[in-house]
DNA sequence: ATATATTTTTAGATTAGTCTAAAAATATTT
DNA sequence: AAATATTTTTAGACTAATCTAAAAATATAT
C-alpha cells in the first residue's frame, strides 16, 4: 500500500505537528529525516496526491485523517515492538529503537493486535512513551520535567524526552530508570544544575541538559 | 548492507540449488520470484560483483560461501518468526508465511539469537521445515512422503512440501497436523489415491496430489 | 519600501529494480 | 549437420526516491 519511505514521512510529519500549531515546514521534515528540502517537496506532492496530507505550496503541510491514522498505527507498532524486545527478548532500553524502526513497518493489524495482547496491553513503551490503543487513542502524560521541579519537590520518573543511546546509558549508570523516585535537594542558579536524591538512597548531580529531558510525575 | 531484493534472490537461488546438482538457471529464478529473466540477469550480475554468487554467462549460477551464509540466515529468521507467530501469537500455520517473508529481512544477529532462545531453540518450524542453527547447520529429514508408503505401512506426519493456504487448510480440516500417526489401508492403482487411518481413529481418502506433499517418518 | 536573507520549489540528473523487444548463445529435432 | 526451438543476455525505457543547482516565493532587516 504505502512504501516504508512514505510511512516514515507520515510519522515524521505527525511528530513535528505535535510541537507546532500550524503547518509543518519543509525544512523541519528534511532535518528530521536527514534528507534534503527538495526531496521533501517531491514526497509531499506524492502524499498529497494520495490524500494523506493537506498541502498548499509554500504553506507547510498537515496530515489528513487518513494520514494521521497511518502515522499513529506505525507509532503503535514501534512502541509495542520496543516493549517486546525489552520484556521478552532481554534487550536494554538503549538497544531497541533502531530495530523498532524496521519492525514498525511490518503491516498487519492482526500481528499488531496479537502482539499487544501477548504483551498484556502495555500502556507505555520502555522510554515511557504512551502506546496508542487499537483505535489510535494516545494518552500522553503531562509535560513536566525534572528541570521544572523546585527545591524539595519530588516525583517519579515516567519517561525521557531524549532517546539517544548515550543519554539512556548515562541514566542507567546513575540508576535513573523509569519508576525511580527523585527529590530535588539543591538547585544551582548559575548553570541550573541540580543535586537530587534517587530512591531516598544516593544523591547525584545532574546538569540542566540532563534534567530537562527527564519526564516526571509529581508525587 | 544488502537490499530486501538481493536477499530474496539469494534465498531463491539457495532453495533452487537444493533441487539440482549443477548451476541454477536464470529462468528457474525468474519463475520462483515471479519476475522476468532479463531482471534476473541484471541482478545476478550485481550479486556476482558483490561476490555473493559464482556466475559465467549462460552457465547458470551458484552461491559463494558468503552468499550461502546470508541465504541460510534469512531462512533461519523466516522459520523462527513462523514459530513465534504460531506458538506465541496464536496464528494458524496457514497464516504465517507472508508475515515471515517480511520479518525475515530484519537484520540483527542479536534479535535472531534472542528470539531463538525465547522460543527455546525449536528444531522445526510450523510446517516441519528444519531451522538452521546459529552456525547455519541444517538437519533436514528424510524425503519420504505419504505417497511412498505401501499398504499397511505407517508413519508420523513430520512436514509438508507444499505451503499453500488451501493445502494447509485442507490438511487441518481432516485433522492431519504435524505429529499425526497415519496408516495406509488401501491404495487405488488407477489414480494412486489412498485410504488412510488417522491416529487410529477415522479413515479418510487422500489424492496422490495431497499424499505426495506430506512428509512422513516411518514408525 | 527596499534590500537582503531564508525557505521552498523547480529543473535536471542519478541509482536500484523492473520491463519489453530484439539479439546472441545454447539445446533439440530432423 | 542444418534447421528450429528455447534460453539467456543486451539495449533501451520506466518508476520511485534521491541529489545539486538555480529560480521563485516569503520573511526579516534596514
Ligand atoms: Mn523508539
Ligand atoms: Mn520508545
Ligand atoms: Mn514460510
Ligand atoms: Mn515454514
Amino acid at each position: 500500500m504505502n512504501s516504508f519511505t512514505e510511512e516514515n514521512y507520515l510519522k515524521a510529519i505527525f511528530k513535528l505537528s505535535q510541537k507546532t500549531n500550524d503547518g509543518v515546514s519543509t525544512n523541519a521534515i528534511a532535518e528530521s529525516l536527514e534528507t534534503k528540502a527538495s526531496s521533501v517537496t517531491d514526497m509531499i506532492k506524492k502524499l498529497s496526491e494520495k490524500k494523506l496530507v493537506n498541502y498548499k505550496k509554500y504553506q507547510g503541510v498537515s496530515l489528513t485523517k487518513k494520514g494521521k491514522d497511518i502515522a499513529v498505527s506505525i507509532i503503535r507498532n514501534h512502541r509495542l515492538w520496543e516493549v517486546f524486545l525489552v520484556e521478552k527478548l532481554n534487550f536494554k532500553w538503549d538497544e531497541v529503537h533502531d530495530l523498532a524502526e524496521d519492525l514498525e513497518h511490518i503491516n498487519s493489524k492482526k500481528l499488531t493486535n496479537q502482539l499487544d495482547a501477548f504483551l498484556e496491553y502495555p500502556k507505555y513503551d520502555p522510554h515511557g512513551d504512551p502506546i496508542p490503543d487499537k483505535d489510535g487513542n494516545i494518552h500522553r502524560h503531562q509535560d513536566i520535567t525534572l528541570a521544572d521541579l523546585k527545591l524539595n519537590e519530588q516525583g517519579i520518573v515516567v519517561g525521557v524526552k531524549e532517546h539517544s543511546k548515550s543519554y539512556l546509558n548515562y541514566l542507567e549508570s546513575i540508576n535513573l530508570v523509569l519508576g525511580t523516585e527523585i527529590k530535588v535537594k539543591e538547585v544551582v542558579d548559575f548553570d541550573r544544575s541540580m543535586s537530587v536524591t534517587i530512591n531516598k538512597e544516593n544523591t547525584v548531580n545532574i546538569s540542566h541538559q540532563a534534567s530537562k529531558n527527564l519526564i516526571i510525575k509529581r508525587s
